[in-house]
DNA sequence: GACTAAACAGACAGGTCTGTATAGAAACTC
DNA sequence: GAGTTTCTATACAGACCTGTCTGTTTAGTC
């Protein structure tokens, strides 16, 4: 398979860029983890720059895969699964490996909003934000987009408290917050 | 004055430091813009971490400063004063050098919580939240601590959804959230 | 077994990084 | 005005960075 080796330095990439960051983060250093040669990556990749989109995709397909199906399999009706979502984070956030949101970091190294790599965080917070909005609408809410966009700050906020002040219970403060939310949505 | 080169060198890094981050911000060019030699840095601070956490002092003292003037001339009583922080926070967002939050950006780039920087950080959140429990106190909130952990989310939140996602009306919708929260405290 | 494509190993170029060393200029003090 | 401190300018060391290049080895196919 000749994705197999793509597949495995995009999988020590993302870990290391998680773990350290993306400058801080050489291409020798994940050549050397994922026993790769340097060639085989300038094969696949045409620079960094395209290795770390290409992470950044990966990653943001498994963490809305992961979110939607833990989710669902947690709440069963929509208002149980708006709920759901600030339970996940709380288990992610007291996992071992939590370093904060991948697409927040990979703003913060690349500002430029026109960059690709702050364009593809802002996409991914819009994909998130727009299974919030689906869940919001099945629930019945009065406001959906009210509340949606209500309840994707308490996400973005409980994600800061929890990495940058090591907050690891503010996934429960912002589900309470949350309660509040959908009663004010007569839902 | 022996301090006016210092006090030089913070402002100055402190600039490249939101527009580029920290990482990708280099000692020569700080120099370079500063204007200053690279001995008279190296006299002042043992090293660039001494420098980075000079910058982020002087950042959490202006922006604290700011923020609670802006807040107490917005509002005149503690429940206006709460909702002027989302005012405050709208302001910030539409400035010209809107570089989201540094801490959060510090955070992201020195990822371990027991870096001196991240503590720091850290640190800044702490301070932060200090202030909005003394106004959800002074508000006379009926669960000020659950209250003030609410608005501190929206705010987090907000700054990430202004920054990453471009979302510069995160503020007015984490004001209308905001309201919700206050009715609820009964106040 | 021969041919082909992929991956490996490692040197290399050219640039950047932090931090140190040295020598001269400017400013301040007595 | 002499002496001291402060700052500048610049070179330097040693490490790291990205990306390229050259061979060699492995693996798969006919």
């Amino acid at each position: 398979m000749t994705s197999s080796k793509r597949d495995h330095l995009v999988d020590t990439a993302l870990d290391l860029f998680c773990r350290h960051g993306f400058h801080a983060t050489g291409i020798d250093k994940i050549l050397a983890q994922s026993g790769v040669a340097k060639m085989t990556l300038y094969k696949h990749f045409k620079s960094k720059d395209e290795l770390i989109l290409a992470t950044l995709h990966r990653r943001d397909e498994k963490f809305r895969n992961d979110l939607m199906r833990d989710v669902e399999r947690k709440g069963k009706t929509p208002r149980e699964r708006l709920l759901a979502i600030f339970d996940v984070l709380g288990d992610w956030f007291s996992g071992r490996g939590f370093t904060g949101c991948t697409f927040i970091n990979a703003s913060a190294e690349y500002s430029a909003p026109e960059n690709p790599i702050h364009a593809a965080a802002a996409e991914h917070n819009r994909l998130v934000s727009a299974y919030i909005l689906e869940l919001a609408k099945a629930a019945g809410a009065k406001d959906p987009n009210a509340l949606a966009q209500g309840l994707m700050l308490l996400v973005e906020g409980a994600i800061v408290m929890a990495y940058v002040a090591g907050q690891k219970d503010a996934s429960e403060q912002a589900k309470r917050t949350a309660e509040i939310l959908l009663a004010d949505a007569g839902i």
